[in-house]
DNA sequence: CTTGTATACTCATTAATTGAATATGGAGAA
DNA sequence: TTCTCCATATTCAATTAATGAGTATACAAG
């Protein structure tokens, strides 16, 4: 029984991250989530997975949900964002990731709701990240001070390396569009 | 009940790998898989995770499995790769990885097992996989022509397309390596 | 008038993951 | 010696997550 806090993962907090705007049903969520043009290009999931994530942000208190019955229209569940949930979610938005396998989906997400909240909130982001990956290449670089050249870690710390690199790189060029 | 063929996923084809050695018990397959000079740096799995694996391997007949008494230690299991486990092992150690995410985990296990084969082995496989690289290559550069600039979109695709050009990079790099 | 699609959510089943349980031998410390 | 700790080797029950199907209505198009 020992429940801690519950880390939720990125979904969920994009999740909150869409009932800033004011509250919503599962279906409106789940389509909003899936765009094509926005976090649809990170992650998909299906309705009866968005409705158990649901589920569980209710549980942990960060939303609520009221039942609105629409006669004759199937009756809809309104879920609304609490001031825990509201707390998480910006305590999470403004932390860069921690690995870097966590870049394509998580980092993404969270510049998703940097960038629509403002630039400064962007900006914010993308230094701290810059920071965390200039970590992650010395890190790299170490392991290949210590990794006999041409072994099978060697020329995986290579392909991390240049991975690191190409997003230094990116975070660089990215931070460049903010400052217009 | 549509059962047809289940595509086992990485991680259980490199366990098959593993048993082209020879047959060896579960408990060994985890330390080999461990090692943190191998493909310990890709996947971390705990042993009840490592014998689920095992049993949906000998369900499909890639493996068999036999108990071998050793009194008055603890019985083994010895798993052996059979006809079918080293047909399916060889058809994905020849093909390259169909999308980018599967570079970190999926295609660097192949090169584990294609390098410790022989040099063609892997040259055939860093081929293969420049040719699809470049695939991603040229559909980024096609998603970009058509996103909106600075959209979200275009920003993402951008960073996607960093990180697969730092991989033909790297296959160059390592392409040069092997021609020694 | 019929077919298809959008709305809106639930649920039972299957699958995956986890931590713990089991049981013994050997190494090293006290 | 005796105690403790770690390595060996696998299984299992219990929790968690994922999947597809089911339900039920409205509305538009053909």
């Amino acid at each position: 029984m020992c429940s801690m806090v519950r880390r939720p993962p990125g979904i969920e907090l994009a999740l909150l991250g869409f009932l800033l705007q004011g509250p919503q049903h599962g279906y409106q969520l789940h389509q909003i989530i899936s765009d094509l043009s926005g976090l649809g290009l990170i992650w998909r999931l299906k309705q009866s997975q968005l409705y158990a994530l649901l589920n569980k942000l209710e549980t942990d208190g960060f939303v609520i949900s009221t039942i609105k019955n629409q006669d004759p229209h199937p009756p809809r569940r309104i879920f609304e964002l609490t001031e825990s949930g509201r707390r998480i979610f910006f305590a999470w938005l403004a932390d860069p990731v921690t690995a870097p396998r966590l870049v394509r989906q998580d980092f993404f997400a969270k510049l998703y709701f940097a960038a629509r909240e403002n630039k400064d909130t962007a900006r914010r982001l993308i230094e701290l990240q810059r920071i965390v990956c200039q970590s992650w290449i010395d890190r790299f670089n170490e392991k290949l001070a210590v990794s006999e050249q041409a072994s099978y870690s060697w020329t995986m710390y290579q392909y991390r390396l240049g991975q690191v690199k190409a997003l230094q790189s990116w975070l660089d060029a990215y931070e460049k569009t903010l400052s217009t």
